[in-house]
Formats: C-alpha cells, structure tokens, sequence
DNA sequence: GTAGGATCTTCAATGGTTTGAATATTCTAA
DNA sequence: TTAGAATATTCAAACCATTGAAGATCCTAC
C-alpha cells in the first residue's frame, strides 16, 4: 500500500485535509458550537441555526459520514452529539490563533496611528 | 456592530471556518507538515510537493493570507515559516481524531468477523 | 550599469467541486 | 394509514484549484 496516493498529497495529509474541510464552513461550525454543551434534535438545531430542514440535516450527514457526530434517535426526534471531545479542542484552538492573529494587528495599527500622530 | 452578518452564521464561526477551510486541503496540509521543523524555501517546497511553481506560491499565499504563514526574503530565495505553533497543534489534534475513528472501525471489524467465524 | 539567469508571484482561463433551495422519498409513532 | 420528522436527490449558481504565460525581483558577471 503506497503512501502517496495517485492524487499527489500522502493519505495522512488527505485525510487530515477531509476532516478540516469538513469543518471549514460556517454552518458546520455553528453546529459544533451548539453541540459542545451536549446533544440536541435536528429540529431544535435547525431552528437555532435558522436554516431549512433539508440545509441542516445535509450539514449533519456531512459531519456524520466524517465521524465527527453521531446520532440516537428517540421516538420521532433524532439527537445529534459530538462523537471526539477533541473536536472541541480543536475548535477552541482554532478560536486562540484567531484572536492572537487579530490581536496582532490591533496593535500594529495602534502602532501606525501612534507614529503618524507624532511624526515630523 | 452585528454578530450575526447578512450571512446567517456569527461572524466567529464564520472566522473560524475560513481558517479551517484553508487548512483543509492536502497540498496545504503537507506544506504545514514540511514546515513543522522550521522555515523553508519555496523552491525547496515545491520539489517536495511535487508541484508547479505557481501553483505552489498560490497555496503559500492562500495560508499567508490569513496569518498562518510568514516569509522572508533572502536574496532570490523565500523562505516560509508557521507563524502561531498552536496551528501545529491543531494538526496533530487532526491526526489524533482521525486515528481514534479509525481504530474504532478496525475493532468494529474485528468484532464482525470474530462473530461470522463462531456463529452457527 | 546592464544582460542573463534564477526564483517567486500574479493574472486569466479552464475544469471541477461545493453549496443552497426545492422537491421527493423514507422512516417512525400513534 | 396518516402526520410529522428526517433524509436523499436534483440542479443551477457560486466557489476553488490548476495551468500556462507574463511580470517582478534579485543576484552575478561582464
């Protein structure tokens, strides 16, 4: 079994690759939000995400067929929860290089304003 | 200053989901790998991706472009590094769910194929 | 200083993939 | 069987990746 895959990228890559983009859309991440404090139906996600019933349940079967969820049904509603706490983690790392990032262009700009106030 | 965009989705989520769709594609996800130990140029990356030129300098500056690469330039040569390690991070946090989900399909297979060799 | 070569980037066109919305279908409980 | 809920399918529009050509930028050597 050849580690690069005819594609060009080694399988790890890929699959790494599958994951993030999976988690790369805004909606999708929305969910994960929703889900970190436990599960919750489709139709209490569909609403809190304000999307069509069709939108959200195609969102969730994305996540699902990547594993990333896992659902139970009971009665008529199905519960969608995260299947990793680690996904979570993810997600807040995601948050931590967001905010340093903007962090450090806050303060290049305070930096620029600063410098333009006492130039010349 | 709204949370929520015209969009539908909070502006953090949405953040968020640029940054990990930028990551979820294999040629960037092997950039950030080869990247790990350090800065290299991006000739040097090229050859080890396996790709064209311009292709290459394209997904350099897809990951540049939202603050998960820095460059400098040293005589003709570029050199690329990470710029916030937890990116690092939170590939290897990738890598950790995906081998958890697959190693709970081997088991489930396992299980399967134990039960068809003992049963009737 | 300027011609040539090397490295990297940008641009525009193409082909492919993903998304969103609407509709149809399946499933479940009563 | 019927209503309600969830999923699957479809198709047009938006988006993304790749390619090749042209454009910068910098070094070296004459």
């Amino acid at each position: 079994m050849p580690d690069r895959p005819a594609g060009g990228q080694p399988r790890v890559s890929q699959a790494k690759a599958r994951l993030l983009r999976v988690l790369g859309h805004p909606v999708r991440v929305s969910i994960l939000e929703l889900l970190r404090d436990g599960e919750r139906t489709v139709g209490d996600l569909q609403q809190a995400l304000g999307l069509e019933a069709s939108s959200t349940s195609q969102h969730l079967s994305a996540l699902r067929s990547l594993d990333v969820l896992e659902s139970r049904r009971e009665g008529t509603n199905v519960y969608y929860r995260i299947k990793d706490p680690r996904t979570t983690d993810l997600l807040e790392t995601a948050r931590k290089i967001i905010t340093t990032s903007l962090e450090d262009s806050q303060s290049l700009l305070a930096q620029l304003n600063d410098r333009e106030a006492t130039e010349d």
